[in-house]
DNA sequence: TCACGTCAAGCAGAT
DNA sequence: ATCTGCTTGACGTGA
């Protein structure tokens, strides 16, 4: 097991996600940004590693429009070697991947213009996971999409799009379970279709499910994932106990973590924390997970030459 | 320096 | 009709 978060380190000072508004958009801009943006990527990877962090999702913001019409700039090429150089920090250290594109994208809408955008926006995607060199155990996490008024047809309509998707990004797909349209027996059902793994998300399950026991809804998205895939990933966050329910929680909840922990501990799995302080909650996840001696497979950093351990 | 209107993109549910 | 959440506020103009 490896323990992770989101996109944002608020501790180390800078952001990996800068952007700028299109209207200021040039190639100027852009090289200048994601420059900033590859140094605190790598900073933030640093940072984890020195404190066993070993999963992290990488920011779709990373380069700025780079799906986008108005982006001819050939960045994977003028990038090459610091992309290289991240992504053999990557690997040395054990660290896995994932990405999460927005809500914009999606393979599953009426309107085809929508599901080619997408794809530039998923292509985009893999170009980075592709740039670092890294294998299809770097994932990215989508919905399922919209319902648009009949289920049925738009679960029919997903499987014949991410048949158009090609096999470069397509090995990196995982579907995620959603808190209101899909649930994790629809993801699983399109899984057997398109053979997508399903990632599953502890908290949508919770809030979205047809009466399954945590450990039922293990046993059925476990085997979804085949070795090329890499241990299967689980999004995991606390929900907000006032105000609006949905919303994520400002920092976790320990006894709730260890009761999860406790009721999934027969199975291997990299665990993301969706929790708004980010890093500093999965600190105390990988710090409580350490102390319980009944946990023995999480992975840890060493802080040597050799790449890790297992503890 | 700071307030604040607005920001590439879509959907669904609440108000 | 309009607003809000989604994984997350921050860009950047105008004063």
């Amino acid at each position: 097991m490896r323990i992770g978060y989101p996109c944002i380190n608020r501790t180390i000072g800078c952001r990996s996600d800068r952007t700028f508004r299109l209207k200021s958009y040039s190639e100027e801009l852009l090289m200048e940004t994601v420059q900033n943006n590859l140094d605190c990527l790598w900073k933030i990877l640093e940072f984890n590693v020195r404190h066993n962090l070993l999963f992290f999702r990488i920011t779709s913001d990373l380069v700025p429009f780079a799906s986008h019409p108005i982006c001819r700039f050939n960045w994977q090429a003028y990038f090459n070697s610091k992309f290289r150089r991240i992504g053999t920090f990557i690997k040395a250290n054990s660290i896995r991947i994932s990405m999460h594109p927005d809500q914009f994208t999606l393979i599953n809408s009426i309107d085809n213009s929508i599901f080619e955008r997408s794809l530039s926006e998923l292509v985009y995607h893999a170009e980075v996971l592709d740039s670092m060199g890294l294998d299809s155990s770097a994932k990215i996490q989508i919905h399922v999409g919209g319902v648009y008024g009949d289920k049925k047809e738009s679960m029919e309509r997903f499987v014949k799009r991410v048949e158009r998707i090609p096999q470069a990004v397509a090995r990196r797909l995982v579907v995620e379970n959603d808190d209101r349209n899909y649930t994790l027996r629809d993801c699983i059902d399109l899984s057997n279709e398109t053979e997508l793994p399903v990632l599953f998300d502890v908290f949508h399950h919770e809030v979205n499910n047809l009466g399954e026991t945590l450990g039922e809804a293990f046993s059925m998205f476990y085997r979804t994932w085949k070795p090329r895939d890499g241990i299967p990933m689980v999004d995991y966050s606390s929900p907000r106990l006032e105000g609006r329910k949905g919303s994520h929680a400002e920092s976790i909840d320990m006894k709730r973590l260890g009761r999860f922990l406790e009721e999934t501990r027969n199975y291997d799995f990299d665990l993301m924390l969706e929790i708004k302080d980010k890093e500093k909650s999965a600190l105390k996840a990988v710090e409580s997970v350490r102390r319980d001696g009944r946990f023995q497979r999480i992975i840890i950093a060493r802080q040597d030459s050799t790449p890790f351990k297992v503890i």
